[in-house]
DNA sequence: CGTGCCATGTAAAGCGTTACATGATTCA
DNA sequence: TGAATCATGTAACGCTTTACATGGCACG
């Protein structure tokens, strides 16, 4: 239910808004830890407000469509304290290029190559934003303790953008060092095709 | 659809076997880059069965339950390479870590600090039982194109898990090094008890 | 005699994405 | 006139987790 707390944590700290100012919050600065698309957040929303975790007022607007801003309650504001004292796992990953790493031998040289430099480059123009959006943050060592902590959200993203580029420097650099061999992505049906179960009788 | 391409690379790469072998497998070395409950797996085998991707035969075993042994078809290695040729975008992240830390004002340092703690240790564990494949493993440059590729993943993971270490002992240190100001987490009612919408009326 | 490994499954619930849908305003 | 932004929603589907279920063997 980590949903839930990050909109808790976003309107705790961004203060109160609408579904549709989250999803902004969720595309600019919380996404380099949390996704989440707009059916999400709005239905995560009314179960929030059920649970009285969040309250609800309609702000009539002119010139644009009326909206729904919600703000923590005290008991919402509880409940998150209450779920940072939880210890937590790391998150599962699951990771498409390590798949295609793993088989690579499948395809040309040069396929694996030009995702790879895909991926690089999108990694990237990441670390751009976020080394921009830390620059205008400041210092971390002038920050308030909520300041700081901000920061190093911020500072997660960057360096996990920079070990994605690191390491996808350091792949297409081997990759391209190292020549295919024999078992190579023609001829693999000659090793999986025998089939060599350590023990027990083949039906 | 990546668990299909996740246990095609897996039969693949390190031969036939049974559903629970891939459990096992993903327990193992797959886990630094893909998780897949048992459920999920047999599933999924099922399905990519009916697909022609895979082939299972029933092996009979004696003093343990027969097992059912799965091998990669010509047209799952063909389905593989093609899905290698597709651009994929990276994982969206979920870090409960970091809705953690963006809303840690609202606990104990102490609370803070400990969840931290316990993460690096985590990474650090991950990161120990890495070390020792990669050395197993030897040096990437003596290796097949097959084994250059293993070596990359294992050497994600390794740097991933590296990453969390270095930034818990960063956020931990930076933490212990800034007051908790005013705002602090007894007070923030305050702050947000005042909705102040930009424009349009209250209702 | 209990725990853990081997080996596979079902069923329900929860979480997440994608597509479809609306309707006004603003800017090029 | 067409596209983008504002603002919210439904419905269908797929992926993932968790709990429940079975049953023999080996080891201490």
């Amino acid at each position: 239910m980590a949903l839930a707390h990050a909109l808790l944590s976003s309107l705790l700290v961004d203060g109160a808004c609408s579904g549709y100012d989250l999803l902004k919050r969720f595309d600019d600065c919380i996404s380099c830890f949390w996704l989440a698309s707009h059916p999400q957040i709005y239905k995560e929303l009314r179960s929030l407000e059920q649970k009285g975790w969040v309250q609800g007022e309609t702000v009539i607007q002119v010139g644009r469509p009326n909206k729904h801003v919600y703000s923590i309650t005290d008991t919402g504001t509880a409940e998150l304290a209450a779920w940072i004292g939880i210890p937590s796992q790391p998150t599962t990953i699951r990771e498409d290029l390590m798949i295609k790493t793993l088989a690579g031998h499948l395809v040309p040289k040069d396929t694996l190559l030009a995702e790879l430099a895909q991926r690089r480059d999108l990694h990237q123009a990441k670390l751009e934003i976020l080394k921009e959006k830390l620059m205008l943050l400041g210092a971390p060592t002038s920050q308030s303790y909520a300041g700081t902590l901000h920061y190093l959200t911020l500072r997660r993203g960057q360096r996990y953008e920079a070990d994605w580029v690191a390491w996808c420097d350091e792949a297409m650099v081997l990759i391209a060092a190292t020549p295919m061999d024999k078992i190579g992505f023609n001829e693999i049906g000659l090793t999986t095709a025998s089939l060599t179960p350590e023990a027990g009788v083949l039906v």
